[in-house]
DNA sequence: CGAAGCATGTAAGGTGTTACATGATTCT
DNA sequence: AGAATCATGTAACACCTTACATGCTTCG
């Protein structure tokens, strides 16, 4: 048999292995290290819990993808990029469209049967998604001000080269807004119908 | 030991039930006709393959929450929803808030990672993901223009009674328009970051 | 009669979460 | 000395996707 194990070519980058390699050449970083940040940073638009992170490391390093650069006190392990997980990550970051959808969000989710709720619980849900919202928009522009503070000082990226949390920060911003204005026209739709004939339409015989 | 099998009490509803749920209380469906629907409509906001609608399917046909309501030709299986399904509904839709956030979006993902690319290629970059959402937009858009079509004439829900397909399809249009608005946002800051003395911060010793 | 669509299921494998398990160092 | 935090791993299970597998009915 000619064709032996072509190291799977042109498999697409998993979104945990692209954001991995990511952190890790923004600085380099242990897995600990990484489960905080996906903790504290990412968990917005990506979550991974440590014992998935271990796994993916030791796999990246067998593939050359990363390097033990230091080996820390208490068996830390210290991760740095390698020339190949460069060239992966910018794989990861340029290949073809991914689905953006808003795809697995179980409020919207839920919207699509408030009619089987009292017009009371109806409100009631979509009050507590509103407030949800409304905290979270704080939360962020708390950290806007200070991505802002560190920019007017010169500052480096907080996390690193190449990282560009900014960015992001001004959708989940966006995203907030929305959804708490999407929130109050909701509840207003949900009262309309309350008080229209009952949607079935009116009878036509 | 006392305590025999309760049956799992006060286990949070998964949103895979939920739906079929409520997509079955909205008017009696068989698997496949769940599964298309899923494809064509609810796509936007969770998905399921009918790999995973059947088992589900028959295991909510083992606790009561659905019956089969008639079968039809070529094994065609007509679920309908019990009494006891429909507490389960409404449980779902009233218990405590789901984790909300943005969760899992890959393109927002990727952009904190955006400092790793050449200005060319992250214009690039969020210049497709602008064009995916402009291209949702639009059909969100036609969508928009059936339902006002089918209120005007005074007709049902499209897919049956308690559905409220016109509040999400609402929140889906504002989200496309806001990631439209955000992408032309990051294509200004990618071109401000590269016309700016590089990031480090000015030299300050 | 052949293709498209209806219709249901199972299997294998990947991804993700929760729980189990252990131990070292630092801080109070 | 004890608590908190750093640090790494494995196991079991749930969830999701892709592929495999089969057969009927309708339409052209």
């Amino acid at each position: 048999v000619a064709t032996a194990s072509q190291p799977d070519r042109e498999r697409q980058v998993a979104p945990l292995r692209g954001a991995l390699l990511g952190l890790i050449a923004s600085r380099p970083r242990s897995g600990y290290d990484l489960a905080k940040t996906f903790d504290l940073t990412l968990a917005n638009v990506w979550t991974a819990q440590h014992s998935q992170i271990y796994p993916e490391l030791a796999g990246m390093l067998r593939e050359g993808l990363v390097r033990v650069r230091a080996e820390g006190t208490r068996g830390r392990k210290e991760y740095a990029i390698t020339a190949k997980g460069k060239r992966e990550l910018v794989r990861w970051l340029t290949e073809s469209a991914p689905p953006t959808r808003i795809s697995r969000n179980e409020s919207l989710l839920r919207s699509f049967f408030l009619g089987f709720l009292s017009v009371e619980q109806a409100e009631e849900l979509l009050r507590r998604e509103r407030e949800v919202h409304e905290a979270r928009l704080e939360r962020y522009l708390d950290d806007e001000r200070s991505f802002e503070l560190l920019k007017q000082r010169g500052g480096p990226e907080p996390m690193g080269d190449g990282y560009t949390g900014a960015i992001p920060l001004q959708a989940g911003i966006r995203f907030e807004r929305m959804m708490i204005e999407w929130t109050e026209w909701a509840l207003e739709e949900v009262r309309r119908r309350a008080n229209a004939p009952a949607g079935r339409g009116r009878p036509r015989g």
